[in-house]
DNA sequence: CATAATGGTGACAGAATCTGTCATGGACTC
DNA sequence: GAGTCCATGACAGATTCTGTCACCATTATG
């Protein structure tokens, strides 16, 4: 075999079993231990991190950061990952930031001077907008950690009520909507499923109570739908297509509308009493592109605030 | 030089250069025609799209797609690639949205079994929430392309108002924003800057009638902050401490927002006339986190249409 | 402390690979 | 037809790579 090659799958193997023994990997390629020590200097300065120790149980191990061997990728393939990144501009705080960072500079290096110009200019011409808020949420990194890998966290959370609270949670999944991080996660204190907002979040660690992880396999991206209603309540309102436009902007609403032929639509849905402020806001903010037909008790919510509104605009 | 790194070196040379003879590379990388013509077949081999042709002025070149030379990346780097497409994935009819499929394609068949995983897993777990609108946008890559290197198109346009209509831009930039493409650019009908909506934009093609591109150097990214209200009247409103956090999701809103140091705020800036039943339904969304001082005209409006509003919900 | 396991280095001859040269040929331009 | 340019094969000589061996250093284990 050609050095090339087997350098290539040296690369590989050692990636793959990431402790082994000279002697291992020179029967595997069926050469001497000795060529082995001299390729995997080679790697060595190729980039792979390896690290050795001798003695017995010794041996070679690679560091963190495992290398992926090198892939040739076309210039328009290394643009579409310039402009994925740039996409993502606005968040602030994103996990990865650091790596995209480094992969993109590795390709900004290898490309031709032409190439280079384009992403530049590419920079200057294309924006993804996302409102940009205050909170930093710095510990997006450690809850996505867990949630991919299903693991225990005490976090300090600062609800909107309370005073900061140390909790328990399993985070499931993290999105980003309307220029804020949120995290479904299953709150041991609340022995049920919440959503936080991360820039809340004062603190997270790894919990060390030892409280052993639920088995959530399956619940993953859905996120509060999967919330029973608590008292639930009709709620039916008929919509305008303006109205059904907007409505399909609001994610959660999302599910609960239909939308017919004429573009108009119809919301109805059991939701929690205890949403009738939240609704009535809402609705009110849809000014006459809805008519709300129950409950009752959010009609006449609505009115009553509308009827506030009207006396605070009263003098000219 | 050893013949790896003479490789590497030929891989760039080559696609810097993107037609030349054998004989010139020989003489560059004092090596003879006849391995620069070896080397050349194993570029072949790796993946470069070499081709050549015989005779006088013949020579070789590589086609379109150029490839960069083979990058180590790490598996991090790697990962936060996944990451940043993944993020884009609720955006339809994406420019690059082939290569970056290509591009992490590569990524996912070299790396390890259990890296995969890793992504499989958080492919679930994490996700970039933004309205799905109807419209796709199927010209935003020529739009992209034109704005790039500033040429001009002929694009059939089908305006709020009016029907489709065909003209000449010059686009300056392309963005996002809450779910529709949106493209700034000179307007050579209305000799002006207009922001077009992208799914509205029925064909587009280079121009053919020969219109020069103007020379729009350092517009870029300003887009319609750069409109003077016309007929201009003074708002002034207060806002609560919530009123500020709502107003900030709203972009168009946030520089004309001063918030003070208890987290309330204030908003004064002069604005159109013609913007005041948009303005109405703002402040009626508000509800009680906003209090409007001025002008009269928009408390009258917005008293009138509370008023309405309030006839509607009467009946219980 | 002796022993065995394990990595690390240098030297050198033989094996393998790479390279230059030469020869030949084909295709194309002028 | 002369000149340019790529394409391929053969082969000897140059270069690089590899295996072997000798020896060292470190460290766990009995």
């Amino acid at each position: 075999m050609p050095k090339s090659k087997r350098l290539m799958e040296l690369m590989m193997t050692v990636n793959r079993k990431r402790r082994f023994k000279v002697q291992e990997l020179a029967d595997e390629f069926g050469v001497s231990k000795r060529t082995i020590l001299r390729d995997l200097q080679e790697l060595s300065e190729l980039g792979v991190p390896l690290y050795s120790e001798v003695g017995p149980h010794g041996g070679y191990q690679v560091l963190r950061e495992r290398v992926l061997p090198p892939i040739a990728f076309t210039e328009e393939e290394a643009v579409s990952m310039f402009f994925a990144v740039q996409a993502l501009r606005h968040y602030s705080s994103l996990p990865f930031e650091a790596e995209s960072a480094s992969a993109l500079n590795k390709f900004y290096l290898h490309m031709p001077g032409d190439v280079r110009d384009r992403i530049d200019s590419m920079k200057n011409r294309v924006d993804f907008l996302t409102p940009t808020r205050r909170g930093d949420a710095p510990c997006l990194a450690i809850l996505l950690d867990a949630a991919v890998h299903q693991k225990v966290l005490t976090v300090e959370y600062e609800s909107k009520e309370e005073e900061a609270k140390c909790r328990q949670i399993q985070p499931v999944c993290i999105y980003a909507h309307n220029g804020f991080w949120y995290c479904t996660a299953y709150c041991f204190l609340r022995q049920g499923y919440r959503v936080f907002r991360c820039d809340r979040i004062r603190e997270a660690a790894h919990d060390t109570s030892g409280t052993e992880p639920l088995e959530l396999g399956d619940i993953r991206l859905s996120r509060r739908d999967a919330a029973e209603p608590r008292e639930p309540i009709r709620l039916r309102a008929q919509l305008s297509r303006i109205g059904v436009q907007r409505c399909e902007a609001e994610l959660w609403l999302a599910p609960m509308l239909q939308v017919h032929a004429d573009g108009s639509g119809t919301i109805d849905r059991d939701v929690s009493q205890g949403d009738i402020p939240f609704y009535t806001d809402f609705f009110i903010g849809l000014g006459e592109e809805a008519v709300l037909l129950e409950p009752k008790e959010l009609r006449e919510a609505i009115r009553r605030k509308l009827g506030e509104m009207l006396e605070r605009y009263k003098g000219i």
